[in-house]
Order: structure tokens, then sequence, then C-alpha cells
DNA sequence: ATCGAAATTGAAAACGGATTTCAAATAGAG
DNA sequence: CTCTATTTGAAATCCGTTTTCAATTTCGAT
């Protein structure tokens, strides 16, 4: 089987999804339930198996949520998001993007000193975003890019 | 029920294998195979419940691989890993250490520039070890700090 | 347009780690 | 020792994920 090979309803559907509501992240039965609601018939293998291969394909990107729990999220540019890391509020869920030289250092430095290839896809830096710690930790829009100040970034 | 009030010797052994394989880390299997191996009798939900106990009482760490499969690590100074960073091989899913400067001043960077604070505690670098590097990614004995040339490092 | 091989779908079954159940065993107070 | 509360552990259950497989769909060839 080669997958990937035909165009059908449910991927061309599930892939404008997420297009969307791109940068946001879901778990299978988010999506599975927010697109039942809007009438579009699709089951859950399906989601699981596109997601997967989305993920593989690197327009969608995949991590574990602390509760154990796979989430996926869209990222319009697979290659722009390859070379820089991920910074994660707690809080509010928000991925943010950080590409600086210092996270590039530390990426030598790891595989020079300790013989671990980094991996800025996989890695997500977990922490609490500059709004939640000014206001408390409310819900926030996702995707957002909270790194006006620094010259070295994105 | 008021768990905890009882001391056991299922309790007493696990918690002793954990202290002499200090920041080591455990899948539950692992640990029920582990003392199994050395003839004390311990059952799987045992080792569930008590180490989630241990985990609540923070002289154990818990975290999720990569796989998605929850690892424990006891802690002596729960305090003590708060402070520096781990490492995740995506492959064996093998837990380090890290200590440098480099985490220090990138930590101090993203609070700077971007208003992040940085959590060492819920952040794991992933990427792919050293180990399995070289020998292509056979399952190795966990734990193992592959950092032996870092001056900077624990 | 029709045929046929290959890919895809999705309901249901299987899988696997984690949790819960509950009767039997054990701890500890009196 | 006795009584009650806690703990144990095998088995059942839960739940997210993966796999199975027959039916359906896609798409190139004719």
């Amino acid at each position: 089987m080669t997958r990937g090979a035909y165009s059908t309803r449910q991927k061309r559907e599930l892939l404008s999804f997420l297009k969307e509501q791109s940068l946001k992240h879901f778990s299978v039965d988010e999506v599975v339930f927010e697109m039942q609601d809007r009438g579009e018939k699709i089951g859950r293998s399906t989601v699981y198996r596109y997601l997967e291969l989305l993920a593989e394909q690197g327009s969608v990107r995949k991590y574990q949520s602390v509760q154990g729990i796979t989430q996926y999220q869209h990222v319009e540019d697979a290659t722009r998001c390859d070379d820089h890391f991920h910074m994660m509020c707690s809080r509010c869920g928000n991925l943010m993007h950080v590409d600086c030289a210092l996270m590039r250092s530390m990426s030598e430095h790891l595989m020079q000193e300790h013989g671990f290839a980094l991996d800025p896809r996989e890695t997500i830096l977990v922490g609490v975003c500059d709004n939640c710690r000014r206001d408390g930790g409310e819900e926030v829009a996702h995707g957002a890019h909270s790194h006006e100040g620094c010259h070295h970034c994105l």
C-alpha cells in the first residue's frame, strides 16, 4: 500500500478544517466531534490515520499533552518550523516560536558534548508566557507570537 | 480510606529500591520486573498506587515519555531537579540530566526578551541520544547519564 | 464511459498502559 | 488477642490508540 496516493473528500475536509484553525491544537476526539458537528462525515480511524500521515509529512505537528493525550496542530509552512524551537504556555496553551542564536548554540553544545541530537520539531519549551504572568492566566487566543522585543528571533 | 497510613513490606521495599537507584527513571513495568527479579514479591497495582502517592508527596517525579509511557524517578531532595533540564531520547526513552551554564543563560534570555518563564520541571528536550545514533536505536538501559565529557554538567 | 487494480474508509476488534474492584491479607490501636 | 481500617494483588475495566478487513472510492488504462 502506498499511503497518501489518493485524494478523498475526508482528507480534503480534514485538512481544510485544520487550516482554518491554524496553530490551534486538537485531540483526535476534538477533531471528530467538531467536524461531525458541522455535518461532515468522517470516522475516528480515518482521522487517526490521516493526522499521522500529515505529521510524518510535516504539515501537522504532534505532541503529548501532560495528561498523555496526543495533540495535533496544523503548521502552514512545514519547513518553516523545522529549524527553530517552540515555547508552550502551561496556563493558556499558547504555542510560540523562538529562533535564537542561543538556541542554536545550545543545540551544538548538546551534540558536541553529549552526543545528543536535539530535535527542534519534537522539543517544546514549557513555561508561563508574558500575558499569563501578568494577568493571572486566563485563556488566550492560540497561536499569538509574544516575542516582539527580541532581535534574535522570528 | 486514609491513604498512606500504614507501613508495609511492599512500600518499604519499593522505596528502598528507588532510593538505591536514585535519579534513574523507571516505568511501572521496569520496577515490577526488576523487583521481582530480586525475589521481592510485589504486584503491579501496588506499584502504580504507591508511585502515584509518592509523586503527590514529592519524593518521586513523574514524566511522560515520547511513547506515552509514564516514567518515575526518585529524587531524594525534591528540589534537586528543579534547577536543571532533562533530555529524552525519542528512540529508547532514556531520560538524562543536563545542567549547563548555556541552559541557564537561555532561561534568562527567554525571560528578559520574551517575558517567558521557562519551567525546567515541565520542559523536556527531545532528540536522539548518543547510543541510539550509533547503533541504530535498540533499547538501552534506562537512566544512564551520557554527559561524561561536559564540564558544565551534573 | 467502463473496467480493474490499488488505496481508502470506518465499524468493530484488538491492543496496551493505567485505573478500579473487591475479597483476602495485613497493620496497628486498644 | 481482637477489632477495625488499610493495603494488597489478581482480575476486570477503562480509554486512547492501532489494526483488521470487507465494502467503497479513486484514478489510470482502455
